[in-house]
DNA sequence: AATTGATGCAACCGCTCATTA
DNA sequence: GTAATGAGCGGTTGCATCAAT
């Protein structure tokens, strides 16, 4: 099934924004509030698309935004959080308060994934002579199937388990086909560059002691609050002994739940 | 001063999911 | 149950700016 274009882009405006466009759209918002973004630009008499229009309020325009000057600390969680969820920006930057998707993905793409890859290749060193067992996770692109754990017990020839995050419990369960309460296997080979593949996120977690919903579900609110009561004060989401290098890369093991939990 | 290449970022595009009729 | 629509997400593109030559 097709779709039709969310407008006729025939004789639409493209491109950077006016600061008369910016007017026009932030005075409609605010008499108006967000939302039915497809009528907005006819509303508001804007010769934009509708989601042209809901990208730059969202990106540009909301006045809760903060702009530049990602703080080192906040620079930590994103590499965390991208650990953690891949590039599932619109959740790490639900955690930053008043930063936008995009922008962390300009800046961890302009930025940090230098940085990490850096990183990662030091960390893959120490992680190949490591004898634990884990089970690994990763970021595929399927969106049905947002998790698939690699069960590193094998050597040459895996079984992938399907998974999907449970909205309702604090779990990640596995992914049934079709309600046929068999999770799904499948068969796959790796063949060694699937180490070195930036498509997959990959991690070192224990699922069984580890929730992401804890994290994925916390609203960080106490940051917010924290930010408004100390001028410019950044208080991060995490621990000293959250910042230390070896916290997220370690073995998960060593980190109860609880101090996953102890997320503020 | 002019040119070229690199970089950063705003915006666009195409896809999927959720909702509604 | 199906199709249409609205909204959101992540990948990619293209332009503006800056640095190097």
């Amino acid at each position: 099934m097709g779709r039709s274009p969310c407008c006729s882009k025939e004789g639409l405006n493209k491109g950077a924004w006016t600061a008369r466009e910016d007017d026009i759209l932030r005075d409609y918002i605010t008499l108006h509030g967000e939302g039915r973004w497809r009528n907005i630009p006819k509303k508001a008499g804007l010769m934009r698309c509708g989601k042209s229009c809901r990208l730059r309020w969202l990106n540009y325009l909301r006045p809760d935004i903060k702009r530049g000057n990602i703080s080192p600390d906040e620079e930590e969680l994103i590499i965390r959080l991208h650990k953690l969820l891949g590039n599932r920006w619109s959740l790490i930057a639900g955690r930053l308060p008043g930063r936008t998707d995009n922008e962390i993905k300009n800046y961890w793409n302009t930025n940090l994934v230098k940085r990490v890859q850096h990183n990662q290749h030091t960390t893959n060193i120490s992680a190949n002579s490591s004898p634990n067992n884990h089970q690994r996770v990763f970021k595929t692109k399927a969106i049905n199937c947002s998790k698939v754990f690699r069960n590193l017990d094998s050597h040459s020839h895996h079984k992938i388990q399907h998974f999907k995050t449970n909205p309702d419990a604090a779990t990640v369960v596995p992914m049934d086909d079709h309600n046929n309460n068999k999770t799904i296997e499948s068969d796959h080979t790796y063949s060694n560059s699937d180490n070195n593949s930036s498509d997959f996120m990959v991690d070192l977690i224990n699922l069984e002691d580890f929730s992401f919903s804890d994290l994925l579900t916390s609203d960080f609110s106490d940051l917010s609050a924290s930010n408004s009561d100390h001028h410019h004060q950044q208080h991060l989401v995490f621990t000293e002994e959250m910042l230390q290098d070896n916290f997220w890369t370690a073995d998960i093991h060593d980190h109860s739940a609880s101090d996953l939990n102890s997320f503020p």
